[in-house]
DNA sequence: CAAAATTGGTTGTAAAAAGCAACGTATAAT
DNA sequence: ATTATACGTTGCTTTTTACAACCAATTTTG
């Protein structure tokens, strides 16, 4: 496959598929929450092939998402937890859930409910919002130049200045020449 | 690789990845979330091989995530554009967007930011909620078989009913036998 | 305590997917 | 009318994945 790497692009969504971006990775991560821990039931719920689940389990360890630990005090043999960078991906894992019950199996085809445990309320869809609450639609969200951005982001970016002195940022639909 | 599909097993999550899951597809909605829609903008920023980027694109459009739409009114050259069913991914790429921020690039690293085009704040944070809008940690969201859960869904479900006839649900940890 | 079964992998091989470069048309620009 | 660009397709090589067989260490069972 000879598959290029995503780590040298600038953009952190390359960066997270990098980590998590494989072929049943997040299948595994997603197995995680549900309280597997062990590398036969891995298998087993999953279906994997035993490399390639021993392949990701060592990478994602690699990576900080899991982490290895005695299966019983003192014991070589081990168990597979969340370490908080893999829990902290609950939202990308609840996002997906819930587009996937939306558009693909359909809502009334979920195969898993995830509630409120304090009231056993189903839970809210996953929003893009505002620091201070309000929800952001699609066209809400505008894009700039971060810190971390570098010359060819940059010039996919137009900086502008409306004649009250604020600033905007214009992205360009095509390469620039 | 006569890679296994996911798209049998009974899980929103997996039917998701089935659609955006493969290597270079949610790079290719990113884009597309730029703003851009030609085939030539797609190819040279991100660097992907034009036979794998043609094969992603009609499988994007075949699963109704874009569309294709004459370049120039009555022309045959198209371009991309994103439908609602990919629009609606935008929770998914900003949450993984954010994780990797903060988990991989470093926020002070970040190459893109996010702001609200209303008041040129940064976003918030992608985060789980009740519907009533509390957020919700990692430990507050309990798992149940959802109407479309099968037989093996069910079967890593353990119903109990409290004396005070509240029904809850636990998560079979290792394989039943 | 010895024998059997389970766990947690590793190794080898075949098939499929990704990468690369060259080639072909149809459209757009000069 | 000629040249250049856009949007792919085809053919070949390299890398991954899938599958099955094997193996050592640990647990369980009789």
């Amino acid at each position: 496959m000879k598959r290029v790497s995503f780590s040298d692009q600038r953009c952190s969504l390359a960066q997270a598929l990098e980590v998590i971006g494989e072929w049943w990775t997040l299948l595994i991560i997603r197995e995680a929450y549900f309280g597997t821990r062990r590398f036969s039931d891995f298998q087993s719920r999953l279906g994997i092939a035993r490399n390639v689940l021993s392949d990701r389990l060592d990478r994602l360890v690699e990576n900080g998402l899991l982490q290895r630990e005695p299966a019983s005090p003192g014991a070589k043999r081990v168990h597979y937890r969340l370490t908080d960078k893999g829990r902290n991906l609950v939202t990308v894992v609840v996002a997906l859930v819930q587009w996937g019950d939306r558009w693909v199996s359909g809502p009334e085809n979920a195969p898993i409910r995830m509630v409120d445990r304090a009231t056993g309320a189903e839970i809210g869809d996953v929003q893009v919002r505002s620091q201070d609450g309000r929800p952001l639609a699609f066209h809400d969200i505008g894009l700039q130049p971060g810190p971390g951005a570098d010359q060819a982001i940059h010039e996919r970016f137009q900086e502008t200045v409306t004649n009250d002195g604020a600033v905007r940022w214009r992205i360009r639909r095509h390469m620039a020449e």
